[in-house]
DNA sequence: ACCTGAACACCGTTCAAGT
DNA sequence: ACCTGAACACCGTTCAAGT
C-alpha cells in the first residue's frame, strides 16, 4: 500500500552535471542528518517504528555504521527527532482544517479532531513513531512539547468558544471536555494503529468514515448537553 | 514503585525437602514455560516491553539460549503468550466490576470502563503488552480476539439496554456508542501509557480521578442525549 | 568537523548433538 | 521430549585513527 518514493543514492558523483565544482564527497556527506532522518522513515514505513535501526539506516545512506553518531548520539535520538518532524506536520495539518472551518465553536473543535484523524490515517508510519513513547524521548524534546501543547490550545479554545456562545453545558469545564475530546480521538487513532478495528467489526476501508461518525458523535452529545442545559442558543 | 516478588531461581535441588523423591532437574526444568513467562514479565516491568529478550528470560530463569525455542518457536510467540494472559485476566476485572455494580445500565457502562481503566493503571506493563500490537500476533490469537469479543459483548449490552430504558437517545445506534465509549477508555488508558497527561496538567496522581471524571463526563453526555431525547424515563 | 574501521557486548534464531 | 553448545547474521555503541 505504501508507495516508496524514487529513493536515489546520494551517487558518488566525482563530476557534477552543473558546471559548478563538484560536490564530490568521498568522505564528508554534507546532508547526512536529513539522509538518515529520510532513510529511517522509510524503514519504518515498510517494516514499522520497531525495526528502524541505525546501522541499517546508515547502510541506506551509504556510510559507516559510527557515521550517524556524530548527528544522532543514540538511536532513541534519532527517532526522537523523526517525531519532531511528525508533530510539527500534524499540528500543521490540524491548524490546516481549523483555518479551512467556517462553522461554529462545535464545527472547529470536529475539524481539529478530523484534522487530527486525517494525517494519522494518512501518515501512518510517521503518526506511530510521533506516538511511541517506549522510542522516543518526549519530555525532553521542546519541539514535541510545544507543538502538542498547540494543538491542545486550539482544542480548549475551541471548547471555550462554545460554552461562551452556549453551545455545551456551562456545567462542563471546557478544559474537562477537551480532555474528552483528545482521549477519544487519540483512541481512534491509536486503535487503527493498533489493529483493533477489526474486533469492532470495522473494515479496513470503512475505518475513516467510523472515525468521522464516532468523532461527529461525541460533538453531537456535546451539543446536546447544551440544548437539555436550557442555555440560549445564540443563532 | 513496583515491588519485585520474591524470585526464587528454580533451585539445582539435588535433594528435596519433603520426603518425596527429588526434582533432580539438571536438564529438564519442567516447567519452563511459565517460568519464562514470569521472567520475561518482570523484564518488562522494569525495562519495558520493549526490552523483553528470550535469551535475558532463559539467563534468568537459569536455561540456555536456545532452550526457550522448545515452548515459543520465536520471541513474538512469547509476547503474545503474555498478551493472552493479560488479556483473560483484564476481561476477568471488567467482568468483576461489571458485577459488583447495582446501578442502572449506563452505570454499568460506565463501571466497564472503570475497570478497564484501573487494570491498566494497577498492571501498566501487562496492559503495554496486550496493546502493543507491534510486538504481538493479535490477528494469530484465538484466544486474544476472544477475550477482546467479550469485554466488547459487554459493552454493547449495556448500551442496548440503556437505549430500551430510555436512558441514551433513541437515534443513537448501541454500536456506535459502544465504539465512542471504547475510543475514549482505550484512549485514556494510552494516553497514560504514552505519557501524555503531564501535557494536559495532569500530575501523575491525579491520573486515576481525571480518567474517572472523563469517564463519567461521557456517561453523562450521553444520558443528557436521553433528556434531550423527550425519550420515556423509566425511573 | 566529519567519517572510517575495528572492536565489544549484546540480540534472535538454527541445528546438531546430548540426556 | 526437552535441553545444550556452538554458530550465524544481526544489533547499538565506543574509540582511535584517518581526511
Amino acid at each position: 500500500m505504501v508507495i516508496a518514493r524514487p529513493r536515489r543514492p546520494p551517487e558518488p558523483a566525482s563530476t557534477s552535471p552543473s558546471g559548478r565544482p563538484p560536490a564530490a564527497r568521498p568522505y564528508h556527506h554534507g546532508n547526512l542528518r536529513q539522509a538518515l532522518l529520510e532513510a529511517a522513515l522509510e524503514i519504518a514505513r515498510l517494516h514499522g517504528p520497531e525495526r528502524v535501526s541505525v546501522r541499517e539506516a546508515a547502510r541506506r545512506v551509504g556510510v559507516s555504521p559510527a557515521a550517524p553518531f556524530r548527528h544522532f548520539p543514540t538511536r532513541r535520538a534519532l527517532m526522537t527527532a523523526m517525531a519532531e518532524e511528525a508533530a510539527l506536520r500534524l499540528r500543521i495539518e490540524v491548524a490546516k482544517s481549523l483555518g479551512r472551518e467556517r462553522g461554529d465553536a462545535l464545527a472547529r473543535l470536529r475539524a481539529i479532531g478530523r484534522g487530527y484523524l486525517a494525517w494519522s490515517r494518512r501518515h501512518a508510519a510517521h503518526f506511530r513513531i510521533v506516538s511511541a513513547r517506549d522510542e522516543i524521548d518526549l519530555d525532553g524534546s521542546a519541539t514535541l512539547r510545544h507543538e502538542v501543547a498547540v494543538v491542545r490550545g486550539m482544542t480548549e479554545q475551541a471548547l471555550r468558544e462554545a460554552r461562551a456562545a452556549g453551545r455545551v453545558a456551562a456545567r462542563h469545564e471546557p478544559a474537562a471536555l477537551a480532555l474528552l475530546a483528545r482521549a477519544t480521538v487519540y483512541g481512534l487513532a491509536r486503535m487503527q494503529l493498533d489493529g483493533h478495528f477489526a474486533q469492532w467489526d470495522v473494515a479496513a476501508d470503512a475505518v475513516p468514515q467510523a472515525m468521522e461518525d464516532t468523532l461527529a458523535l461525541l460533538v453531537e452529545l456535546m451539543a446536546a448537553s447544551g440544548k437539555a442545559d436550557g442555555a440560549p442558543d445564540r443563532n
